[in-house]
DNA sequence: TCAAGTTGTCTATGATAGTAGACAACTTGA
DNA sequence: TCAAGTTGTCTACTATCATAGACAACTTGA
Protein backbone atom coordinates (compact mmCIF):
# COMPACT_ATOMS: atom_id res chain seq x y z
CA UNK A 1 0.00 0.00 0.00
CA UNK A 2 1.28 3.76 -0.84
CA UNK A 3 -0.30 6.81 -0.56
CA UNK A 4 0.42 7.31 -4.05
CA UNK A 5 -1.80 4.36 -5.39
CA UNK A 6 -5.13 3.97 -2.78
CA UNK A 7 -7.67 6.39 -1.46
CA UNK A 8 -6.57 8.08 1.30
CA UNK A 9 -7.77 7.60 4.45
CA UNK A 10 -6.83 10.45 6.56
CA UNK A 11 -4.72 8.22 8.84
CA UNK A 12 -1.13 8.16 7.76
CA UNK A 13 0.74 4.76 7.49
CA UNK A 14 3.29 4.95 9.99
CA UNK A 15 0.65 5.61 12.33
CA UNK A 16 -1.18 2.22 11.09
CA UNK A 17 2.26 0.47 11.66
CA UNK A 18 2.53 2.10 15.16
CA UNK A 19 -0.70 0.87 16.69
CA UNK A 20 -0.58 -2.38 15.34
CA UNK A 21 2.93 -2.47 16.95
CA UNK A 22 1.62 -1.52 20.41
CA UNK A 23 -1.03 -3.45 19.88
CA UNK A 24 1.11 -6.49 19.77
CA UNK A 25 2.76 -4.95 22.47
CA UNK A 26 -0.12 -4.96 24.48
CA UNK A 27 -1.85 -7.96 23.66
CA UNK A 28 1.26 -9.77 24.64
CA UNK A 29 2.30 -10.93 21.00
CA UNK A 30 5.40 -8.76 21.93
CA UNK A 31 6.54 -9.12 25.94
CA UNK A 32 8.58 -6.22 27.85
CA UNK A 33 12.25 -6.97 27.01
CA UNK A 34 11.61 -8.92 24.19
CA UNK A 35 13.34 -8.02 20.77
CA UNK A 36 11.04 -6.71 17.92
CA UNK A 37 11.44 -7.92 14.20
CA UNK A 38 14.50 -6.21 12.00
CA UNK A 39 12.96 -3.27 10.66
CA UNK A 40 13.18 -4.34 7.29
CA UNK A 41 10.82 -7.66 8.61
CA UNK A 42 8.55 -5.07 9.95
CA UNK A 43 8.61 -2.58 6.79
CA UNK A 44 7.65 -6.15 4.48
CA UNK A 45 5.31 -7.56 6.76
CA UNK A 46 3.18 -3.83 6.53
CA UNK A 47 4.35 -3.72 2.77
CA UNK A 48 5.97 -0.37 4.11
CA UNK A 49 9.07 1.08 2.97
CA UNK A 50 12.09 0.78 5.96
CA UNK A 51 11.46 4.77 6.50
CA UNK A 52 7.68 4.49 7.40
CA UNK A 53 8.23 1.65 9.94
CA UNK A 54 11.62 4.16 11.72
CA UNK A 55 8.97 6.61 11.94
CA UNK A 56 6.54 4.47 14.05
CA UNK A 57 9.55 3.08 16.03
CA UNK A 58 10.53 6.47 16.54
CA UNK A 59 6.65 7.05 17.71
CA UNK A 60 6.59 4.72 20.29
CA UNK A 61 9.73 5.54 21.29
CA UNK A 62 9.19 9.17 22.02
CA UNK A 63 6.43 7.13 24.11
CA UNK A 64 9.02 5.23 26.18
CA UNK A 65 6.99 1.91 24.88
CA UNK A 66 10.31 0.57 22.84
CA UNK A 67 13.82 1.44 22.90
CA UNK A 68 16.35 1.09 19.63
CA UNK A 69 19.71 -0.10 20.64
CA UNK A 70 21.96 0.51 17.32
CA UNK A 71 23.53 -2.54 16.10
CA UNK A 72 21.32 -4.75 17.89
CA UNK A 73 17.48 -4.30 17.37
CA UNK A 74 14.66 -2.73 18.87
CA UNK A 75 13.60 -3.47 22.61
CA UNK A 76 10.04 -3.76 24.12
CA UNK A 77 9.87 -1.55 26.59
CA UNK A 78 6.61 -1.25 27.97
CA UNK A 79 6.25 -2.45 31.75
CA UNK A 80 3.24 -1.47 32.90
CA UNK A 81 3.26 1.22 35.87
CA UNK A 82 2.94 -0.30 39.20
CA UNK A 83 0.00 1.40 40.72
CA UNK A 84 -0.33 0.21 44.25
CA UNK A 85 -3.90 0.54 45.75
CA UNK A 86 -3.39 2.01 49.85
CA UNK A 87 -5.14 3.66 52.00
CA UNK A 88 -2.81 6.59 51.09
CA UNK A 89 -2.59 6.58 47.67
CA UNK A 90 -0.73 9.62 45.69
CA UNK A 91 -0.18 9.42 42.29
CA UNK A 92 2.66 11.51 41.69
CA UNK A 93 4.62 9.25 44.51
CA UNK A 94 3.66 6.12 42.55
CA UNK A 95 4.99 7.38 39.46
CA UNK A 96 7.98 9.01 41.01
CA UNK A 97 8.74 5.75 42.76
CA UNK A 98 9.02 4.00 38.71
CA UNK A 99 11.70 6.72 38.40
CA UNK A 100 9.33 8.54 35.61
CA UNK A 101 8.15 12.10 35.72
CA UNK A 102 4.33 12.52 37.33
CA UNK A 103 2.45 15.09 35.24
CA UNK A 104 -1.34 16.28 36.23
CA UNK A 105 -3.30 18.82 33.61
CA UNK A 106 -6.60 20.00 33.91
CA UNK A 107 -8.68 19.44 31.13
CA UNK A 108 -12.46 21.21 32.29
CA UNK A 109 -14.29 22.20 35.33
CA UNK A 110 -17.38 22.53 35.86
CA UNK A 111 -20.19 23.55 38.35
CA UNK A 112 -22.25 20.39 38.91
CA UNK A 113 -25.77 19.32 41.39
CA UNK A 114 -25.49 15.93 42.78
CA UNK A 115 -27.11 12.83 42.33
CA UNK A 116 -28.38 10.74 44.86
CA UNK A 117 -25.28 8.37 44.71
CA UNK A 118 -22.99 11.54 44.83
CA UNK A 119 -24.27 12.82 47.81
CA UNK A 120 -24.51 9.68 49.35
CA UNK A 121 -20.69 9.36 48.32
CA UNK A 122 -19.78 12.98 49.56
CA UNK A 123 -22.33 13.05 52.78
CA UNK A 124 -24.21 15.92 51.00
CA UNK A 125 -27.96 16.27 50.16
CA UNK A 126 -29.58 15.32 46.54
CA UNK A 127 -29.00 18.67 44.70
CA UNK A 128 -26.21 20.04 46.70
CA UNK A 129 -23.63 22.56 44.85
CA UNK A 130 -20.24 20.46 43.30
CA UNK A 131 -17.77 21.47 41.52
CA UNK A 132 -16.95 19.01 38.61
CA UNK A 133 -13.20 18.81 37.70
CA UNK A 134 -12.10 16.64 34.58
CA UNK A 135 -8.55 15.74 34.75
CA UNK A 136 -5.22 13.59 32.90
CA UNK A 137 -2.40 12.28 34.74
CA UNK A 138 0.69 11.37 32.97
CA UNK A 139 3.78 9.59 33.96
CA UNK A 140 6.86 10.95 31.34
CA UNK A 141 4.94 12.16 28.01
CA UNK A 142 2.40 8.99 28.63
CA UNK A 143 -1.44 9.74 29.49
CA UNK A 144 -2.00 7.29 32.41
CA UNK A 145 -5.60 8.23 33.49
CA UNK A 146 -8.52 10.61 33.00
CA UNK A 147 -10.68 11.50 35.99
CA UNK A 148 -13.61 12.99 37.19
CA UNK A 149 -13.81 14.47 40.10
CA UNK A 150 -16.60 16.02 42.54
CA UNK A 151 -16.35 17.73 45.68
CA UNK A 152 -18.60 20.72 47.33
CA UNK A 153 -18.52 23.52 46.27
CA UNK A 154 -19.65 25.02 49.33
CA UNK A 155 -16.79 23.35 51.17
CA UNK A 156 -14.46 24.57 48.45
CA UNK A 157 -15.21 26.92 46.37
CA UNK A 158 -13.12 27.97 43.49
CA UNK A 159 -11.15 24.02 43.60
CA UNK A 160 -11.19 24.34 39.69
CA UNK A 161 -9.11 27.43 39.55
CA UNK A 162 -7.04 25.93 42.35
CA UNK A 163 -7.03 22.71 40.75
CA UNK A 164 -6.14 24.32 37.77
CA UNK A 165 -2.88 26.25 38.87
CA UNK A 166 -1.73 23.30 41.28
CA UNK A 167 -1.93 20.65 38.61
CA UNK A 168 -2.10 18.64 41.59
CA UNK A 169 -5.48 17.48 43.77
CA UNK A 170 -2.84 17.30 46.91
CA UNK A 171 -2.04 20.63 46.38
CA UNK A 172 -5.51 21.87 45.98
CA UNK A 173 -7.04 20.13 49.16
CA UNK A 174 -3.69 21.98 50.74
CA UNK A 175 -5.02 24.99 49.94
CA UNK A 176 -8.17 24.25 51.74
CA UNK A 177 -6.17 23.53 54.92
CA UNK A 178 -7.06 19.70 54.01
CA UNK A 179 -3.07 18.48 55.28
CA UNK A 180 -3.46 14.64 55.12
CA UNK A 181 -5.86 12.36 53.74
CA UNK A 182 -6.71 8.77 53.03
CA UNK A 183 -8.69 6.65 50.42
CA UNK A 184 -11.73 4.94 50.99
CA UNK A 185 -14.20 2.60 49.18
CA UNK A 186 -12.54 2.01 46.08
CA UNK A 187 -14.89 -0.21 43.39
CA UNK A 188 -12.82 -0.97 40.56
CA UNK A 189 -13.97 -2.55 37.08
CA UNK A 190 -13.35 -2.83 33.30
CA UNK A 191 -14.80 -1.26 30.17
CA UNK A 192 -13.67 -0.10 26.73
CA UNK A 193 -12.40 3.37 26.11
CA UNK A 194 -15.01 5.81 24.30
CA UNK A 195 -14.15 8.50 21.52
CA UNK A 196 -13.34 11.14 24.24
CA UNK A 197 -10.88 9.04 26.56
CA UNK A 198 -9.39 7.63 23.80
CA UNK A 199 -8.15 10.87 22.04
CA UNK A 200 -7.14 12.43 25.98
CA UNK A 201 -5.45 9.01 26.85
CA UNK A 202 -3.98 8.55 23.00
CA UNK A 203 -5.29 5.33 22.89
CA UNK A 204 -6.62 3.57 20.05
CA UNK A 205 -10.61 2.74 20.17
CA UNK A 206 -11.53 -0.25 21.24
CA UNK A 207 -8.85 -0.57 23.99
CA UNK A 208 -9.50 -2.11 27.28
CA UNK A 209 -9.60 0.38 30.56
CA UNK A 210 -9.90 0.03 34.12
CA UNK A 211 -12.61 1.97 35.86
CA UNK A 212 -12.28 3.08 39.54
CA UNK A 213 -14.69 4.51 41.47
CA UNK A 214 -13.09 5.87 44.56
CA UNK A 215 -14.02 8.47 47.80
CA UNK A 216 -10.70 10.28 50.03
CA UNK A 217 -12.07 11.12 52.94
CA UNK A 218 -10.06 13.61 55.85
CA UNK A 219 -8.43 12.27 59.08
CA UNK A 220 -11.87 12.28 60.16
CA UNK A 221 -13.04 9.72 57.80
CA UNK A 222 -15.29 12.32 56.26
CA UNK A 223 -15.84 12.39 52.75
CA UNK A 224 -13.91 15.10 51.01
CA UNK A 225 -13.76 14.02 46.91
CA UNK A 226 -15.07 11.57 45.15
CA UNK A 227 -13.59 10.61 41.86
CA UNK A 228 -14.30 8.66 39.13
CA UNK A 229 -10.87 7.32 36.66
CA UNK A 230 -9.88 5.55 33.50
CA UNK A 231 -6.93 3.77 33.29
CA UNK A 232 -5.52 3.17 29.80
CA UNK A 233 -5.23 -0.70 30.82
CA UNK A 234 -2.30 -1.87 29.03
CA UNK A 235 -0.28 1.37 30.25
CA UNK A 236 -0.66 0.31 34.06
CA UNK A 237 -1.21 -2.82 37.00
CA UNK A 238 -2.95 -2.24 40.20
CA UNK A 239 -1.05 -3.88 43.23
CA UNK A 240 -3.53 -4.94 46.33
CA UNK A 241 -1.88 -5.27 49.29
CA UNK A 242 -2.57 -6.89 52.13
CA UNK B 1 -4.11 23.74 15.02
CA UNK B 2 -2.30 22.68 12.37
CA UNK B 3 -0.06 20.76 11.67
CA UNK B 4 2.97 23.22 11.20
CA UNK B 5 2.29 24.29 15.07
CA UNK B 6 1.37 21.05 16.83
CA UNK B 7 3.15 17.75 17.01
CA UNK B 8 1.36 15.42 14.62
CA UNK B 9 -0.44 12.58 15.30
CA UNK B 10 -0.99 11.20 12.02
CA UNK B 11 -4.49 11.94 11.79
CA UNK B 12 -5.01 14.64 9.00
CA UNK B 13 -6.97 17.29 10.69
CA UNK B 14 -9.53 17.09 7.68
CA UNK B 15 -10.35 13.84 8.84
CA UNK B 16 -10.82 14.75 12.40
CA UNK B 17 -12.91 17.50 11.12
CA UNK B 18 -14.95 14.87 9.14
CA UNK B 19 -15.14 12.30 12.28
CA UNK B 20 -16.39 15.53 14.10
CA UNK B 21 -19.26 16.11 11.75
CA UNK B 22 -20.47 12.80 11.08
CA UNK B 23 -20.40 12.45 14.97
CA UNK B 24 -22.95 15.15 15.38
CA UNK B 25 -25.12 13.72 12.72
CA UNK B 26 -24.71 10.00 14.48
CA UNK B 27 -26.01 11.52 17.33
CA UNK B 28 -28.60 13.67 16.56
CA UNK B 29 -27.22 17.75 16.48
CA UNK B 30 -27.40 17.57 12.77
CA UNK B 31 -30.89 15.74 11.49
CA UNK B 32 -31.65 14.29 8.07
CA UNK B 33 -32.46 17.49 5.77
CA UNK B 34 -30.89 19.75 8.31
CA UNK B 35 -28.45 22.37 6.41
CA UNK B 36 -25.12 22.12 8.31
CA UNK B 37 -23.36 25.61 8.77
CA UNK B 38 -21.07 27.20 6.62
CA UNK B 39 -17.92 25.91 5.27
CA UNK B 40 -16.76 29.27 6.53
CA UNK B 41 -18.33 28.99 10.31
CA UNK B 42 -17.33 25.27 10.51
CA UNK B 43 -14.11 26.37 9.67
CA UNK B 44 -14.14 28.94 12.54
CA UNK B 45 -15.07 26.45 15.30
CA UNK B 46 -12.27 24.03 14.69
CA UNK B 47 -9.94 26.56 13.91
CA UNK B 48 -8.81 25.32 10.33
CA UNK B 49 -8.78 26.55 7.00
CA UNK B 50 -11.81 26.45 4.98
CA UNK B 51 -10.28 24.14 2.20
CA UNK B 52 -9.77 22.01 4.93
CA UNK B 53 -13.41 21.50 5.80
CA UNK B 54 -14.07 21.15 2.30
CA UNK B 55 -11.74 18.22 2.29
CA UNK B 56 -13.87 17.03 4.92
CA UNK B 57 -17.25 17.67 3.79
CA UNK B 58 -15.86 16.01 0.22
CA UNK B 59 -15.33 13.15 2.35
CA UNK B 60 -18.14 12.87 3.77
CA UNK B 61 -20.10 13.58 0.23
CA UNK B 62 -18.34 10.83 -0.94
CA UNK B 63 -19.69 8.13 1.03
CA UNK B 64 -23.24 9.67 1.02
CA UNK B 65 -23.54 11.15 4.29
CA UNK B 66 -24.23 15.01 2.97
CA UNK B 67 -24.57 16.87 -0.13
CA UNK B 68 -23.58 20.34 -1.21
CA UNK B 69 -25.51 22.73 -3.01
CA UNK B 70 -24.13 25.83 -4.73
CA UNK B 71 -25.15 28.63 -4.02
CA UNK B 72 -27.85 27.30 -0.73
CA UNK B 73 -25.91 25.04 1.57
CA UNK B 74 -24.74 21.44 2.54
CA UNK B 75 -27.62 19.24 3.73
CA UNK B 76 -27.31 16.01 5.48
CA UNK B 77 -28.19 13.19 3.64
CA UNK B 78 -31.75 11.56 3.48
CA UNK B 79 -31.88 8.30 5.80
CA UNK B 80 -31.25 5.08 4.07
CA UNK B 81 -34.02 3.99 3.00
CA UNK B 82 -36.12 1.10 4.82
CA UNK B 83 -36.76 -1.24 3.07
CA UNK B 84 -38.84 -3.65 4.93
CA UNK B 85 -38.85 -7.73 3.70
CA UNK B 86 -42.20 -9.22 3.61
CA UNK B 87 -43.80 -11.52 0.72
CA UNK B 88 -45.15 -8.88 -0.65
CA UNK B 89 -42.21 -6.98 -1.53
CA UNK B 90 -43.11 -4.23 -4.46
CA UNK B 91 -40.39 -1.34 -5.10
CA UNK B 92 -42.41 1.08 -5.86
CA UNK B 93 -44.70 0.53 -2.98
CA UNK B 94 -41.67 0.72 -0.37
CA UNK B 95 -40.15 3.86 -1.79
CA UNK B 96 -43.58 5.65 -2.17
CA UNK B 97 -44.19 4.54 1.75
CA UNK B 98 -40.84 6.50 2.62
CA UNK B 99 -42.19 9.74 0.28
CA UNK B 100 -39.82 9.78 -2.27
CA UNK B 101 -40.34 8.70 -6.21
CA UNK B 102 -39.58 5.32 -7.15
CA UNK B 103 -38.04 5.16 -10.64
CA UNK B 104 -36.98 2.15 -13.22
CA UNK B 105 -34.94 1.69 -15.87
CA UNK B 106 -34.03 -1.33 -18.10
CA UNK B 107 -30.20 -1.34 -18.60
CA UNK B 108 -30.19 -4.52 -21.15
CA UNK B 109 -32.23 -6.98 -22.14
CA UNK B 110 -31.09 -10.65 -23.35
CA UNK B 111 -31.43 -14.13 -24.52
CA UNK B 112 -29.75 -16.64 -22.20
CA UNK B 113 -29.96 -20.57 -21.03
CA UNK B 114 -30.99 -22.39 -17.60
CA UNK B 115 -28.15 -22.71 -15.64
CA UNK B 116 -28.78 -25.99 -13.50
CA UNK B 117 -29.32 -23.34 -10.49
CA UNK B 118 -31.62 -21.00 -12.60
CA UNK B 119 -33.49 -24.06 -13.57
CA UNK B 120 -33.75 -24.80 -10.57
CA UNK B 121 -35.23 -22.11 -9.28
CA UNK B 122 -37.63 -21.66 -11.68
CA UNK B 123 -39.05 -24.80 -12.01
CA UNK B 124 -37.52 -25.45 -15.21
CA UNK B 125 -35.02 -27.77 -16.97
CA UNK B 126 -31.43 -26.80 -17.52
CA UNK B 127 -30.63 -25.53 -21.11
CA UNK B 128 -34.25 -24.07 -20.56
CA UNK B 129 -34.38 -20.46 -22.53
CA UNK B 130 -34.36 -17.77 -20.79
CA UNK B 131 -34.86 -13.72 -21.28
CA UNK B 132 -32.39 -11.76 -18.98
CA UNK B 133 -33.51 -8.13 -17.82
CA UNK B 134 -31.04 -6.01 -15.87
CA UNK B 135 -32.75 -3.42 -14.76
CA UNK B 136 -31.92 -0.17 -12.25
CA UNK B 137 -34.31 1.43 -9.73
CA UNK B 138 -34.51 4.70 -8.21
CA UNK B 139 -35.80 6.41 -5.61
CA UNK B 140 -36.52 10.60 -6.52
CA UNK B 141 -33.06 10.46 -8.63
CA UNK B 142 -30.62 8.14 -6.18
CA UNK B 143 -29.81 4.70 -7.61
CA UNK B 144 -30.87 2.61 -4.98
CA UNK B 145 -30.66 -1.20 -6.84
CA UNK B 146 -29.56 -3.07 -9.81
CA UNK B 147 -30.65 -6.62 -10.65
CA UNK B 148 -30.61 -9.17 -12.59
CA UNK B 149 -33.94 -10.55 -13.24
CA UNK B 150 -34.29 -14.17 -15.42
CA UNK B 151 -37.58 -15.66 -16.88
CA UNK B 152 -38.62 -17.96 -19.18
CA UNK B 153 -38.83 -16.90 -22.81
CA UNK B 154 -41.92 -19.43 -23.19
CA UNK B 155 -43.66 -18.49 -20.78
CA UNK B 156 -43.16 -14.63 -21.21
CA UNK B 157 -42.05 -14.25 -24.78
CA UNK B 158 -40.56 -10.43 -25.21
CA UNK B 159 -40.73 -9.88 -22.02
CA UNK B 160 -37.72 -7.75 -22.29
CA UNK B 161 -39.47 -5.19 -24.61
CA UNK B 162 -42.53 -5.27 -22.27
CA UNK B 163 -40.29 -4.48 -19.08
CA UNK B 164 -38.98 -1.75 -20.81
CA UNK B 165 -41.96 -0.18 -22.13
CA UNK B 166 -43.50 -0.82 -18.77
CA UNK B 167 -40.63 0.08 -16.95
CA UNK B 168 -41.70 -2.28 -13.59
CA UNK B 169 -41.91 -5.75 -13.17
CA UNK B 170 -45.63 -5.68 -11.60
CA UNK B 171 -46.77 -3.97 -14.54
CA UNK B 172 -45.26 -6.70 -16.91
CA UNK B 173 -46.23 -9.33 -15.18
CA UNK B 174 -49.86 -7.94 -15.48
CA UNK B 175 -48.87 -8.07 -19.15
CA UNK B 176 -48.87 -11.70 -19.45
CA UNK B 177 -52.04 -12.18 -17.50
CA UNK B 178 -50.54 -12.29 -13.87
CA UNK B 179 -52.78 -10.08 -11.16
CA UNK B 180 -50.61 -11.25 -7.96
CA UNK B 181 -47.14 -12.45 -6.97
CA UNK B 182 -45.49 -13.13 -3.74
CA UNK B 183 -41.85 -13.47 -2.54
CA UNK B 184 -39.95 -17.38 -1.89
CA UNK B 185 -37.13 -17.93 -0.82
CA UNK B 186 -34.27 -15.03 0.07
CA UNK B 187 -31.21 -14.66 0.84
CA UNK B 188 -28.86 -11.86 1.85
CA UNK B 189 -25.12 -11.38 1.47
CA UNK B 190 -23.07 -8.67 1.37
CA UNK B 191 -20.47 -7.87 -0.96
CA UNK B 192 -17.71 -5.41 -2.89
CA UNK B 193 -19.50 -2.95 -5.61
CA UNK B 194 -17.79 -4.12 -9.06
CA UNK B 195 -16.90 -1.22 -11.39
CA UNK B 196 -19.74 -2.37 -13.60
CA UNK B 197 -22.69 -2.07 -10.72
CA UNK B 198 -20.61 0.60 -9.53
CA UNK B 199 -21.24 3.07 -12.17
CA UNK B 200 -24.78 2.20 -12.47
CA UNK B 201 -25.20 2.59 -8.67
CA UNK B 202 -23.30 5.72 -9.19
CA UNK B 203 -21.14 4.72 -6.34
CA UNK B 204 -17.01 4.89 -5.37
CA UNK B 205 -15.09 1.62 -6.43
CA UNK B 206 -15.19 -0.59 -3.25
CA UNK B 207 -17.84 0.47 -1.58
CA UNK B 208 -20.35 -2.37 0.62
CA UNK B 209 -22.79 -3.74 -1.16
CA UNK B 210 -25.97 -5.93 -0.22
CA UNK B 211 -26.87 -8.85 -2.93
CA UNK B 212 -30.33 -10.27 -2.54
CA UNK B 213 -31.35 -13.43 -4.13
CA UNK B 214 -35.08 -14.23 -4.67
CA UNK B 215 -37.47 -15.93 -6.23
CA UNK B 216 -41.14 -14.37 -6.63
CA UNK B 217 -44.04 -17.25 -7.20
CA UNK B 218 -47.60 -16.83 -8.63
CA UNK B 219 -50.77 -17.44 -5.94
CA UNK B 220 -50.21 -21.28 -6.47
CA UNK B 221 -46.50 -21.49 -5.57
CA UNK B 222 -44.71 -21.75 -8.85
CA UNK B 223 -41.96 -19.89 -9.58
CA UNK B 224 -42.22 -17.05 -11.77
CA UNK B 225 -38.94 -14.70 -11.70
CA UNK B 226 -35.38 -15.14 -10.04
CA UNK B 227 -33.35 -12.34 -9.44
CA UNK B 228 -29.89 -11.17 -8.33
CA UNK B 229 -30.15 -7.79 -6.84
CA UNK B 230 -27.57 -5.46 -5.20
CA UNK B 231 -28.36 -2.75 -3.21
CA UNK B 232 -25.86 0.23 -2.15
CA UNK B 233 -25.84 -0.76 1.22
CA UNK B 234 -25.17 3.27 2.24
CA UNK B 235 -28.39 4.02 0.91
CA UNK B 236 -30.94 0.91 2.32
CA UNK B 237 -31.77 -0.97 5.31
CA UNK B 238 -33.32 -4.15 5.04
CA UNK B 239 -36.25 -4.88 7.73
CA UNK B 240 -37.19 -8.08 8.18
CA UNK B 241 -40.45 -8.08 10.41
CA UNK B 242 -41.82 -11.38 11.69
C1' DT C 1 -33.76 43.60 -9.07
C1' DC C 2 -30.10 43.41 -5.95
C1' DA C 3 -27.18 42.53 -2.03
C1' DA C 4 -25.66 39.09 1.01
C1' DG C 5 -24.37 34.62 1.69
C1' DT C 6 -23.28 30.10 -0.10
C1' DT C 7 -20.48 26.53 -2.64
C1' DG C 8 -17.03 25.80 -6.63
C1' DT C 9 -12.59 26.55 -8.69
C1' DC C 10 -8.19 28.42 -9.49
C1' DT C 11 -3.27 29.59 -8.16
C1' DA C 12 0.39 29.62 -4.82
C1' DT C 13 3.32 28.29 -0.87
C1' DG C 14 5.29 25.53 2.76
C1' DA C 15 5.21 21.48 5.79
C1' DT C 16 4.40 16.25 6.14
C1' DA C 17 4.19 11.65 4.44
C1' DG C 18 6.07 8.00 1.83
C1' DT C 19 9.32 5.82 -1.18
C1' DA C 20 14.07 4.82 -2.76
C1' DG C 21 18.92 4.09 -2.44
C1' DA C 22 23.36 4.41 -0.35
C1' DC C 23 26.49 4.18 3.25
C1' DA C 24 28.08 4.74 8.16
C1' DA C 25 28.24 2.89 12.85
C1' DC C 26 27.56 -0.69 15.72
C1' DT C 27 26.58 -5.66 17.71
C1' DT C 28 26.62 -10.39 17.52
C1' DG C 29 28.12 -14.99 16.78
C1' DA C 30 30.99 -18.10 14.33
C1' DT D 1 39.10 -11.41 13.26
C1' DC D 2 35.37 -11.14 10.22
C1' DA D 3 31.00 -11.54 7.94
C1' DA D 4 26.25 -10.90 8.58
C1' DG D 5 22.77 -8.35 10.46
C1' DT D 6 21.23 -4.39 12.96
C1' DT D 7 20.09 0.69 13.67
C1' DG D 8 21.45 5.64 12.26
C1' DT D 9 21.94 9.19 8.83
C1' DC D 10 22.03 11.41 4.52
C1' DT D 11 20.14 12.90 -0.12
C1' DA D 12 16.47 12.93 -3.53
C1' DC D 13 11.94 12.82 -5.39
C1' DT D 14 6.76 12.66 -5.47
C1' DA D 15 2.27 13.08 -3.43
C1' DT D 16 -0.60 14.70 0.21
C1' DC D 17 -1.90 18.03 3.83
C1' DA D 18 -2.89 22.62 5.22
C1' DT D 19 -3.03 27.38 4.65
C1' DA D 20 -4.05 31.71 2.03
C1' DG D 21 -6.33 34.68 -1.17
C1' DA D 22 -9.14 35.75 -5.08
C1' DC D 23 -12.98 35.31 -7.86
C1' DA D 24 -16.79 32.74 -10.29
C1' DA D 25 -21.39 30.65 -10.04
C1' DC D 26 -25.33 30.14 -7.73
C1' DT D 27 -29.34 30.67 -4.15
C1' DT D 28 -32.02 33.15 -1.12
C1' DG D 29 -34.69 36.77 0.86
C1' DA D 30 -35.70 41.51 1.14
Amino acid sequence: MSMQDTASSGVALWRLVADGIERGIADGRFAAGDKLPGEMEIAETYRVNRHTVRRALAALAERGIVRAERGSGTYVEAQKLAYPLRSRTRFSEIVGADGREPHGRMIEASEDVATRELARELGLKTGAPLVRIEAIRLADRTPICVSTTWLSADLFPGAGTVFAATRSMTKMLEHYGIGDYRRGATRITAGIVDATDAARLDLPLGRPILVVDATDLDIEGKPLVTKHSRFAAERVEFLVEP
